[in-house]
RNA sequence: UGACCCAUGGUGUAAUCGGUAACACAGCAGAUUUUGGUUCUGUCGUUCAAGGUUCGAGUCCUUGUGGGUCAACCA
């Protein structure tokens, strides 16, 4: 055992004390109870996390239940890749459950609560339901309805059942409290007629429970011991807790979390929509889109969500999560397994003009110098090379360590350069160096005593291929675009993508595959995107490196 | 003019029975470095307010203040 002291959130802390209680004999059960009605993304990711995790440091089971009660929302389509993204996170669903499934079970309880007095049929309509709510701060008034007897409930709730009256006429009420405190327990709704189409039980019912009626049944039927959910339904434990003492079935608990909140980003499915349906985003995948298929296709490791989870915590206050500590996250990860290659975005031409013309020389490199088992390759070297663009400065500043007129560099791998000679455009921009190098100074047995202060990365002019590189950032320019007065619109970054077309990348990059890992040296950690073809690869910056330079450099 | 939930460094989260307020990220300073990356060292900075109980309060009590939630035949 470790003996770090690892502190418990609230929700450990009850799991621990449930356990140590014997209460649900001892058992945990945990659910993640998604509706297949939209992609999973980074709230989703945490609750996922949260709930598998919980099972799995107290050695219980997670279940993974479509909450599909509602046909004309939900489709197969999100059942798959809802599935997918969960196991992509690294998660594995003890049992892989419908709510739907569920239907004919939750009809008994329906007819159970009506035998019981505890639900009547109302034949009012959604107006006069909503007006006979009452306010927050006003008691609701009974529906006329609300004494029918048992048996004509019976008889209406079958008819409702059977289809003989048309959707949206009638529906079945919970009989509780019309002057409660807690709005959710004016005698809520339970089941509405609904003539729709369900991705999995087709046409066999006409009736749907809603979400009161199903959820907490579904936790019971399957014995959910922690029915874990966000702090909008607080006020939905109380009808929750109602209906299994009710019905009298197994006594699920539920518990809530304040859901985490990411800064720079919204995750509101109409937000998330709309920036699909405007193009301001292209596709729900998009690398800069909060879903969890988009962070994977943008390079971020299921390891690093999951660490970020962890490490953000959970609690029950409001919150706003700063992106930074995701993207350590991940570059904490990337560092550890990515490949270090060398591209450049930018390229300028230089020309050692002591180096033979024609003649190529092989130099070793480490794949990753975090991971000796991650081997070396070789790298080509020629007579023209090129270099970043930024990477030179006719007239330097007094920190700026790389190449300038006269001054010294080395090339990662390779071999330390003079520059010797800028060679300029007619509009006068840098085009070309002329440079020569040092025959003593190769990497690994260096002789010439030669202290350069930087170290840059090259390619070989004659090997290097063709790449385009898709440069991300934030989405939004603003920390909390969700709580913005603005429109949309306006909040966009418009520098979350910059395309650049004509980079170039060292010649192994040839054999890459679609989401392998690298780090291209001094820029950042990218992947191959599903866009990449042999002849025109594509790559994703997933995040940049720290970059203390530009916080220098900016600094003046 | 209701009920319920919440309040700890810049951010997020701990402090188990009431017993020295800590961890991570961010920031700052330095060391190392063939990536201005990584790594390492140091450092800055925290209990919403006022009362009360107590030898002792982030923790318990009271009253405020501030934020959030609730009036879908959505989940």
């Amino acid at each position: 055992m470790s003996e770090n002291i690892e502190s418990n959130n609230f929700l450990e802390t009850i799991v621990e004390e449930d356990l140590a209680a014997g209460r649900h004999d001892g058992r945990l059960l945990t659910r993640f109870p998604p509706e297949p009605n939209g992609y999973l993304h980074i709230g989703h990711a945490t609750a996922i996390c949260l709930n598998f995790g919980l099972a799995l440091k107290y050695g219980g089971k997670t279940n993974l239940r479509f909450d599909d009660t509602n046909p004309t929302t939900e489709e197969t389509e999100y059942v798959e890749s809802i599935l997918h993204d969960v196991e992509w996170l690294g998660f594995k669903p003890a049992k892989v459950l419908y709510a739907s499934d569920y239907f004919p079970q939750l009809y008994d309880f329906a007819v159970d609560l009506i035998k019981k007095g505890k639900a009547y049929v109302d034949d009012s309509t959604p107006d006069e339901i909503a007006a006979m709510k009452g306010t927050p701060t006003q008691a609701g008034t009974n529906s006329p309805y609300r004494e029918r007897s048992v048996e004509e409930n019976l008889t209406l709730f079958e008819g409702m059942k059977n289809g003989d009256f048309p959707e949206g006429s009638r529906v079945l009420r919970a009989k509780i409290d019309m002057a409660s405190n807690n709005m959710i327990m004016r005698d809520p709704v339970l089941y509405r007629i609904k003539f729709a189409h369900h991705h999995r039980t087709g046409d066999d019912w006409c009736i749907y429970p809603m979400y009161d009626m199903a959820h907490g049944q579904s936790d019971s039927i399957e014995k959910i011991t922690h029915s874990i959910c966000t702090l909008e339904f607080v006020p939905h434990r109380e009808l929750y807790d109602w209906l299994i003492d009710q019905l009298g079935i197994y006594p699920s608990k539920q518990y809530e979390f304040a859901r985490r909140n990411l800064s720079y980003t919204v995750v509101s499915k109409r937000k998330l929509l709309r920036l699909v349906q405007e193009k301001l985003v292209n596709g729900w995948d998009d690398p800069r889109m909060p879903t969890i298929s988009g962070m994977r296709r943008r390079g971020y490791t299921a390891e690093a969500i999951r660490d970020w989870a962890k490490r953000v915590g959970i609690a029950k206050r409001e919150n706003l999560v700063d992106l930074g500590l995701l993207e350590f996250c991940v570059r904490e990860h990337l560092n550890r397994i990515a490949i270090r290659v060398m591209g450049v975005l930018d390229p300028l031409k230089v020309t050692l003009t002591n180096f033979p013309e024609g003649k190529t020389e092989w130099l070793e490199t480490d794949n990753n110098p975090e991971d000796p088992e991650a081997g070396t390759r070789s790298l080509p070297f020629n007579r023209t090379l090129w270099i970043e663009k930024d990477d030179f400065m006719e007239n330097p500043p007094p920190k700026y360590f790389r190449l300038s007129p006269g001054g010294l560099a080395r090339l990662k791998s390779a071999y330390i350069i003079q520059c010797d000679e800028v060679i300029k455009d007619d509009q006068g921009e840098v085009v070309e160096l002329k440079c020569s190098y040092f025959p003593d100074s190769k990497s690994g047995e260096d002789t010439s005593g030669l202290k350069p202060k930087s170290t840059i990365h090259w390619l070989s002019a004659e090997r290097a291929i063709p790449a385009e590189i898709r440069l991300y950032d934030r989405l939004f320019t603003v920390e909390d675009p969700a709580n913005d007065d603005r429109d949309l619109l306006e909040l966009i970054n418009p520098e979350s993508l910059v395309t650049v077309r004509q980079a170039m990348v060292e010649p192994a990059l040839q054999e890459t595959k679609v989401g392998d890992k690298y780090q291209f040296m001094r820029l950042g950690y990218f992947t191959t995107d599903p866009d990449s073809r042999p002849d025109q690869l594509v790559f994703n910056r997933t995040v940049s490196l720290k970059d203390n330079w530009k916080k220098v450099s900016s600094a003046g």
